[in-house]
DNA sequence: CCGTGGAAGTTGAATATCGAATTAAGTCAT
DNA sequence: ATGACTTAATTCGATATTCAACTTCCACGG
């Protein structure tokens, strides 16, 4: 951990950076999550189904599925209980591990995903992609990659 | 609601965009956490006494508490009850309007910050301003600046 | 083989969050 | 002043999240 003699305050240009970057990823997933609301789906049920249809035989390994979706295994079991229930989503053993379960997208769930999915992507355009220019856009993501990075490197550290 | 048939599917520019703008702020709000949890503390109760710190008399209404961090009232209820059991905060009753209540930073919250503030920004820093090259955070701000202000203004709506 | 250590996943209890209902008090038109 | 609306804040029940404990299985050194 850095000291805190050596460290600056931040100055207000850095400060505005700061809070609006904070601010933007707070409302954004408020508006995210009530845009699939009528769907009945949250975000994080979303981002399963993504993940999910996206993979080989719409299948993945739970804790492959955790690390994806950046939570816990934990939460992760909850939700794909809660998903399973709705309908969503099925369990099934693998059998070069025996430890190991994926969890498997139904019928259901895929086409939950067709049927959501344009509905969403217009919500990120409204309110997110849509409001950049694209050389802006395209910026944001240059200067937010190494962040990405960075946090990434140092998931379940110290 | 935008119909399906009109919107165009995300571009891979935009995808990874999108995709490292969603992995930055949760990956982010996890580190910052973690930074913060040898004090004690959580985002949520450091970003409600930065608030308090800042504001006139180190006192603010409930309810623009909760509008300043963007948290329904019921939650700030309860986050406050927390912060006061901890002895962070205590409510006090507003003169001018019977119903109001006022959240105040105690003393014990005063030096809290205090204390904790200088390993939060170098956390701040580390995981995230120092990253950019500052003409980036400049370009970031201004880029994100106008998201912020749309989706401030659809908060509660439709 | 055996046993020790580690990984995959679940469970349960404690805690936190959400949304609707509730209480109490201010506002305002008549 | 009275009744109808609105606003401030809390409470309650349903859901979701966290954290630690646990079970089951794999890997591998002796």
């Amino acid at each position: 951990m850095t000291t805190d003699s050596d460290t600056p305050w931040l100055t207000d240009q850095e400060q505005r950076a700061w809070r609006t970057h904070l601010d933007v990823s707070r409302l954004l997933m408020h508006q995210l999550e009530r845009d699939l609301q009528p769907f009945g789906l949250t975000n994080n049920d979303y981002e399963i189904l993504v993940n999910l249809s996206e993979a080989e035989d719409r299948r993945l390994r739970m804790s492959d599925l955790a690390a994806a979706t950046l939570q816990s295994k934990s939460r992760l079991s909850h939700q794909i209980t809660r998903m399973e229930n709705a309908g969503l989503v099925r369990r099934e053993s693998c059998e070069s591990d025996r430890r190991g379960l994926y969890a498997v997208l139904t019928d259901e769930g895929w086409d939950t995903m067709r049927r959501v999915a344009p509905h969403h992507v217009a919500s990120v355009r409204r309110h997110f992609i849509d409001l950049f220019a694209s050389e802006d856009l395209e910026a944001l993501r240059t200067s937010l990659t190494p962040v990405a990075e960075h946090l990434r490197g140092r998931r379940g550290k110290v």
